[in-house]
DNA sequence: TCTTTAATTG
DNA sequence: CAATTAAAGA
């Protein structure tokens, strides 16, 4: 059985908010090391990986390894139940059908107990090659630079170039009626606290879809900063990480420069 | 012929805001004893009582009742015009076609002074059979709460079954995807301050569409607390009552639970 | 009835 | 500014 107690439900909330776009169902796979969820996202482009370590938890009990099958919109409803501070309990049985979420209130004399239930459906796995990869190119900057940046540039094109080099990290975007170039210079300081790092073997240059960019920036709440992970013509590596876990995204580059 | 001067506009906007998803004509009575509307929702299903007290009003006048037709639109329309805290006067003459109002702003040196002229119209009264009941149950509780359980359970299905017991009220709403059960215990309280209270002759169970639950929730702006009053196979009455006066909503249970 | 658009609220 | 929700049209 399952029993995961988890000090803020506003964690699970935002995980999911940020997920339910790319993928409608999939399994949280529980053992004793944690929860984790890989999928590939509906049309089969990106993948998904989300960890929360059992050392993360409040509380945390699984027994054996646990396959819980979930529509992430139903997860994303009974997940909008809760406040964000609440302490939420996710509990499953061995072999169970059921999913129970329950909800206290942290307020010393809590009056509300909210308990939701929510079916399981048994979902087929996709075997999920997670490349394990020595990157040539390493970025680290703020999340929500990286937010502004793709949001800004898909408003003018599809797919943004990104280019690592020992200048820095560029973005390019050539778009019908405009084009767009964000330079993030290596090392760049401001008010004497370092913003963000590259570390780099060789100089990388790959094209991605925005649109999926813009998806995955949707972590941004999970974690100050993100990570960029790159090598040619391998895919790109997002990865947002925060106390308990992260959230990481696997995209294909585009083929040749459009 | 009406003359009714009201300290704060807001009072009537946030009524509005409340009633006018649910009706879109009603009769404005005014008498000796104030305002009062009553009014079935445009599916016949729900009815909506509100009434202003005479002496709630910073000047009250009403000869003979006066039945006043008013299209809630418009007049959220025009109360959109007024600031919150507006003295706000109303005036119809006998036989009058016209809802006169006036916004003064409440400046020590008012400057401005708005009249909207809104047209009245004849309206078929219903005969509104008030239910005139003693509850076998009586709940108080923060409105707020009441709003936030209402909405969060019409996520999940369209009915919420109340139960009101020794334990306190329970309400359940049993979803396609997930099931729902939140209880709040009798006399919880909180910080030392008595949050709710329940009072009740006999275990109540009925279940209610949500639905209209989650519009009379509109309501909450009026009212710290709401009061569910239940008895058994009659209509469940939800009131909130302010300084002035008070909104409540009657609605049938559904029969059977489902 | 379902999709798209507009308006509203946080 | 964005997200949700009510209204309108297909």
């Amino acid at each position: 059985m399952l029993e995961a107690k988890l000090s803020e439900a506003a964690l699970l909330k935002r995980l999911l908010d940020a997920v339910k776009e790319l993928v409608s169902d999939a399994n949280f796979e529980c053992n004793e090391e944690g929860i984790q969820l890989q999928a590939m996202d509906n049309s089969h482009v990106a993948l998904v990986s989300v960890k929360l370590y059992a050392s993360g938890f409040k509380r945390y009990r699984c027994d054996r390894p646990l396959p819980l099958g979930v529509n992430l919109g139903s997860l994303t409803k009974v997940l909008k139940c809760a406040k964000d501070d609440d302490i939420c309990t996710l509990k499953a049985g061995d072999d169970a059908d059921i999913l129970s979420l329950t909800y206290e209130a942290k307020s010393a004399y809590a009056d509300r107990i909210a308990e939701y239930e929510m079916k399981l459906m048994d979902i087929d796995a996709d075997q999920l090659g997670i490349p394990d990869t020595d990157y040539d190119a390493s970025v680290t900057m703020p999340s929500s630079e990286f937010l502004r940046i793709v949001r800004d540039l898909s408003l003018l094109g599809e797919s943004v170039r990104i280019e690592v080099s020992k200048e820095g990290i560029r973005f390019v975007s050539d778009g019908e009626a405009a084009n767009g170039n964000i330079l993030i210079k290596q090392n760049a300081e401001a008010s004497g606290k370092k913003k963000g790092s590259i570390e780099m073997n060789s100089a990388v240059t790959l094209t991605f879809s925005l649109k999926y960019l813009v998806n995955f920036s949707k972590s941004s709440s999970l974690s100050k900063k993100v990570q960029l992970m790159m090598s040619n013509d391998v895919p790109l590596l997002v990865s947002y990480a925060f106390n308990q876990g992260h959230i990481r995204y696997y995209l294909a580059p585009k083929i040749g420069d459009d």
